[in-house]
DNA sequence: GCGTATTACCTAAGACTCCAATGTATTGAA
DNA sequence: TTCAATACATTGGAGTCTTAGGTAATACGC
């Protein structure tokens, strides 16, 4: 686990990442998904998950759709043409910041 | 400018690495030092750096020497022994931190 | 000698973001 | 049938940073 201190500011970026790549995906599916990709290091949890989700969505990032499942109802997101656009913003704008960092911090890029 | 939110979370990594490599600063040095090597693209304000100082003295990783010149007292700032190896262990955990992102952003390192 | 920019210290109030805790309900496996 | 996993979500609060403000010395151009 890392600090979680450091995944602030970087949650919008790996939801619209997500989104971006795999289509659709309900809540749980994304919170799994970084499980997954990240080996269990970051944990996404749903109190910090669901309220950005309808922040994006209240943005006109993302719309949802529900789809029924039995008795269950399983609510998918899904980029709009704005949030695509804003998630291939938001993965450039983390790499710039990257580099910066490794400039201050003195990293040399080839170490990781 | 990077999007500020960013920066949350690195504000001790950095601060804590200017002074191991530049051993004492004061504080508008490490503003300077930070606009400067970041090519004025980080923005390091003095209500964020001055708190931040006092919290890092506060847990023992930083220790404060006043120094007259003339009339104006310039206050140094430089790391204890705990804070040199926090600084050391701030930069890998940021360092592992980056390499999970990647993964998760699907960012090849090439890339940077 | 005067005004302005820069150097240099700092605090306080609030915005904002995220996390922990909690709540509900369905489904599947043992 | 009972427990773990799936799946939705809200709320209260903790923590972090930003905005704005405050003070004062020094340097520089005019």
């Amino acid at each position: 686990m890392h600090s979680p201190e450091l995944l602030k500011g970087t949650l919008q970026t790996i939801i619209l990442k997500l989104l971006a790549d795999h289509g659709k995906m309900y809540g749980y599916e994304i919170t799994q998904k970084v499980r997954d990709l990240s080996d269990e290091s970051l944990q996404l949890t749903e109190g910090s998950l669901y309220p950005t989700l309808h922040k994006l969505e209240a943005q006109g990032l993302l719309k949802t759709k529900k789809i029924s499942l039995g008795k269950r109802v399983r609510k998918y997101y899904f980029l709009t043409s704005i949030g695509q656009n804003t998630a291939i913003k938001k993965v450039e704008d983390f790499e710039a910041f990257i580099k910066t960092m490794f400039r201050v911090l003195q990293i040399s890029p080839q170490s990781i």
